[in-house]
RNA sequence: GCCGAAGUGGUGAAACUGGUAUACACGAAGGACUUAAAAUCCUUUGGAGUUAAUCCUCCGUGCGGGUUCGAGUCCCGCCUUCGGCACCA
């Protein structure tokens, strides 16, 4: 017998399917539809990396089996194409990126194709492609009329020597990954989203959806609702007395209750406060420093709770406390962040650590409003009464948070609100290679839309894409594009130069897949009514929190203008793990650990590729990649080929047997593709091969196997399926049912202990008593040896399951 | 730092709602076939002790406690590793 052929095998089948109509979903159809998708990749110049298939096999094993159970499904695929690789691999080499992105997706292409996906190529989409970019950019005219789009001042990271803004990715240390030079923090124009106008809707409609319950944890921390207070502080100055009008800092905070513990107050260093006061802050130059130094550092550094607090002193300036009336000191402090709340607070030192590290090194005073803690030695964040608080005194923390807001709420000096953690999205980018902004800037009319007849805005061919000196994309060189006349007025204008960042493409692909070559709208609302929401879609878990939300924020605003039908576009999602280099750490060219499918692929085959994935370890778990591993699941392939030409129509004796095993195997596949176990679902089939290769295996055992089989092993299955003499593809079939009553065993194994120790086991059959089992066990010779002299004082049996004696 | 996930043999891992810990696979050791090797097949494989015996005993799921007839699984407190942190996608 030959070995399993798998080059050959494995292009022949690929050629025949790429041909047929196999996995054509058809709008409209009869059958029940069914739409799973994956995240549509980024075509990397690097090639597939072995942990896109992880997710796509996974998928392809669940779209198979949906239609051999009767479903019409979609399972889509499409490029993620616009990013700041191919845009850095420009500059570096002058390859314009609409060239090495069509060259990379090529790779990809002949790379999934090599797998045996069952995509359904005929809808194929690419972000970058003008046509489906046009879509893009509608959305976002339409964000712009319905207010949900606009421009504001905001931080970006600039290299002070390469001249260019950064992403937080090319940010290392502090420093520019390109140059090594500095960076820090500067204020440019930026067009925001206004996803927090959706923040309750995004938290509240997570009961509707089926995600896995980390994800919706991930979800809900993100938005990060809480509940609390704006209270307004009056500042005041050598020229601003109290019983001047003068100005009110605002801040929020969710515990109004310890307000008469409040004895100073932060502003992050950003704060409107500080230029509004400059000529009344004797310190200034000490504070402009202070300023300076916060913009080098990252946020992640200004929060860190274990580091020491810094801040500076606003002298000249004071606040006063709204209840008490005193005079309490204002500093500037880079623990507090312009972008939450009000980027100002009211520091409780007493209980709140951060307050309180920060009043120890300060040395300001520590007031204790509620006890049950040391104030003195560490914040008390518990539970207590209210004390040195006059009207609250007695209180517990509950009462006195409603009843301080009511007085609040009557001095007209605060109001109970919620807050989000949830900021705007930052949605412009000043690249190359991304989708224009379609706005037009007259001075004039400002911010003008450009017409929908006018769309797509097409990125123009330019030269250098580098940013140019003043931060301004590279599109801002290209003259004749950025002039144009103002559609309003008529006069001079010039084009917005800004891009979108690369999730914009992402954030309502899986609308365009259900129509993907409409030219009159983003998809016909009748196919997407057919096909939404997608049933099940996976993804990985580093995309859990912002392309999530991000689209299901894109999604709930196009449900509200009337353009999809449902209001959360993902039924389910799931996420797969990383898949690690065989040294445990995450794979990447500088540590040399990266495996290349294509060599795995070339040397044992997609259909081992595929199922060595899916066995590797849990779908969810991060794992590392094993190539003595791939061998086990080769010889696995191998087994089942060697077994499958040695069949034959004899009964045998252990048939009922073979056939219970069978059966059982059909049940856990049935089940565990459904909950992504698939790991053990070879791990059953394993078991099942082994048994026919001891005692042999009749084809009609052999094909509902083959069958289950399949959609794990497509090449190889389909291959056997001919062979064994069918003309139609295995596919086509139906998938196999189990018989509930074929998968009892007649006699059940039940273990003993004796004090929770394992001692011994018997056998019983089903419908056993308890009392003639006790008989039975009493009787082992094992139980009657351990039992010696003691007294049994209690005899648990748990049906079908254990014993376990008490002496 | 904050948020999330995970720690079980030499390795990847399995164990349903608390009920026989280590399925399946890799590796390793021994054997068969072979001039030899590869491939394949068979046997053994958590640790310690004990026996004429493949009989039996004890220990064992990151660490320390707890709940329970019974804990890898539940509770409390630690330790370690990995992922995300808003301009990578």
């Amino acid at each position: 017998m030959e070995q399993y052929n798998h080059k050959e095998i494995e292009a022949k089948w690929q050629k025949v399917w790429d041909k047929s109509d196999l996995y054509k979903a058809i709008d409209f159809s009869k059958k029940p539809k069914y739409y799973c998708m994956i995240e549509f990749p980024y075509p990397s110049g690097e090639g597939l990396h072995v942990g896109h298939p992880r997710s796509f096999t996974a998928l392809d094993i669940l779209a198979r089996k949906r239609r051999m159970e009767g479903y019409n499904v979609l399972f889509p695929i499409g490029w993620d194409a616009f990013g700041l690789p191919a845009e850095n691999y420009a500059i570096k080499t002058g390859t314009h990126p609409r060239i090495s992105t069509e060259k990379n997706i090529a790779t990809f292409t002949r790379q999934l194709k090599s797998l045996g996906l069952s995509f359904d190529w005929s809808r194929e989409i690419d972000t970058t492609d003008p046509n489906y970019y046009k879509w893009t950019q509608w959305i976002f005219l339409k964000l712009f009329e319905k207010n949900l789009a606009y421009k504001t001042k905001m931080d970006i990271n600039w290299c002070t020597k390469c001249n260019v803004g950064l992403a937080n990715e090319e940010v290392v240390n502090n420093l520019c990954e390109r140059c090594g030079g500095e960076v820090y923090h500067r204020e440019r124009e930026q067009w925001m989203l206004k996803i927090t106008a959706y923040a309750d809707r995004l938290l509240e409609d997570l009961d509707k959806v089926n995600y896995l319950e980390k994800i919706k944890k991930l979800q809900s921390d993100w938005i990060g609702k809480s509940h609390g207070a704006q209270v307004v502080f009056k500042v005041m100055s050598k020229t601003v007395l109290p019983k001047d009008k003068g100005y009110y800092l605002p801040v929020y905070t969710t515990r109004p209750d310890t307000l008469f513990g409040c004895t100073y107050m932060v502003v992050a260093p950003e704060h409107e406060v500080i230029q509004k006061f400059v000529d009344q802050i004797d310190n200034y130059d000490e504070v402009l420093d202070y300023i300076e130094q916060t913009k080098k550092k990252t946020e992640m550094e200004r929060t860190n709770l274990e580091k020491t607090k810094s801040g500076v002193e606003l002298h000249g300036l004071k606040a006063s406390n709204p209840v008490t009336k005193e005079e309490i000191p204002i500093f500037a402090a880079d623990y507090v962040l312009a972008t939450y709340g009000t980027g100002a607070i009211m520091a409780v030192p007493a209980h709140d650590q951060r307050d309180h590290d920060f009043a120890k090194k300060y040395d300001l005073e520590i007031k204790e409003v509620i006890s049950g803690g040391n104030v003195k030695e560490e914040a008390w964040t518990g539970e207590g009464t209210l004390v040195n608080s006059v009207f609250l005194n007695g209180l517990n923390v509950q009462q006195a948070t409603d009843k301080m807001i009511d007085w609040l709420e009557e001095k007209e000096l605060g109001f109970e609100t919620t807050n989000y953690h949830l900021r705007d999205w930052v949605f412009s980018r000043q690249r190359y290679w991304g989708e224009p902004i379609p706005i037009i800037i007259c001075p004039e009319c400002g911010y003008v839309p450009v017409a929908e007849k006018d769309l797509p805005v097409v990125l123009p061919e330019i030269k250098n894409y580098l940013t140019t000196e003043n931060g301004d994309s590279p599109l801002a060189l290209v003259e004749d594009w950025v002039n144009v006349e103002c559609p309003k007025c008529g006069g001079d204008a010039k084009r917005e130069t800004d891009t979108m960042p690369n999730w914009a493409g992402s954030s309502w692909y899986f609308l365009r897949y259900t129509d993907p070559h409409n030219n009159k709208a983003l998809a016909d609302l009748k196919k997407l009514k057919y096909w939404t929401p997608i049933d099940w879609y996976n993804g990985g878990m580093e995309h859990t929190t912002l392309h999530l939300l991000y689209s299901r924020f894109w999604h709930k605003f196009l449900f509200d203008i009337g353009v999809v039908p449902t209001s959360e576009p993902y039924a389910k999602r799931t996420s797969h793990g990383m898949i690690l280099g065989e040294d445990g750490e995450k794979m990447s060219k500088s540590r040399g650990n990266v495996i290349n499918p294509d060599a795995v692929v070339n040397e044992h085959g997609a259909d081992t590729f595929r199922a060595y994935e899916m066995f590797m370890g849990p779908f969810d778990q991060a794992t590392p990649w094993s190539t003595q591993g791939v061998v086990g699941v080769r010889r696995f392939i191998e087994k089942v080929w060697q077994i499958g030409h040695k069949l034959d129509d004899k009964k045998r004796t252990n048939d009922d047997d073979l056939i219970r095993l069978l059966n059982k195997t059909i049940k856990q596949v049935t089940e565990q593709i459904e909950t992504l176990d698939l790991n053990t679902c070879i791990s059953a089939m394993m078991i099942l091969v082994n048994k026919f290769q001891e005692e042999g295996c009749n084809k009609k055992i052999f094909k509902d196997f083959l069958k289950i089989l399949s959609p794990f092993a497509p090449h190889i299955c389909e291959e056997l399926w001919q062979i064994l003499g069918h003309k139609k593809s295995i596919f086509l079939e139906k998938w196999p049912k189990f018989n509930p009553e074929l998968i009892k065993d007649e006699a059940i194994e039940l273990p003993i202990q004796i004090n929770g120790k394992m001692r011994s086991k018997i056998f019983i059959t089903q419908d056993m008593s308890e009392e003639e089992i006790k008989k039975i066990v009493l009787a082992d010779e094992k139980v009657k040896k351990n039992l010696e002299g003691d007294e049994i004082k209690k005899f648990i049996y748990i049906k079908n399951k254990i014993i376990n004696i008490v002496i």
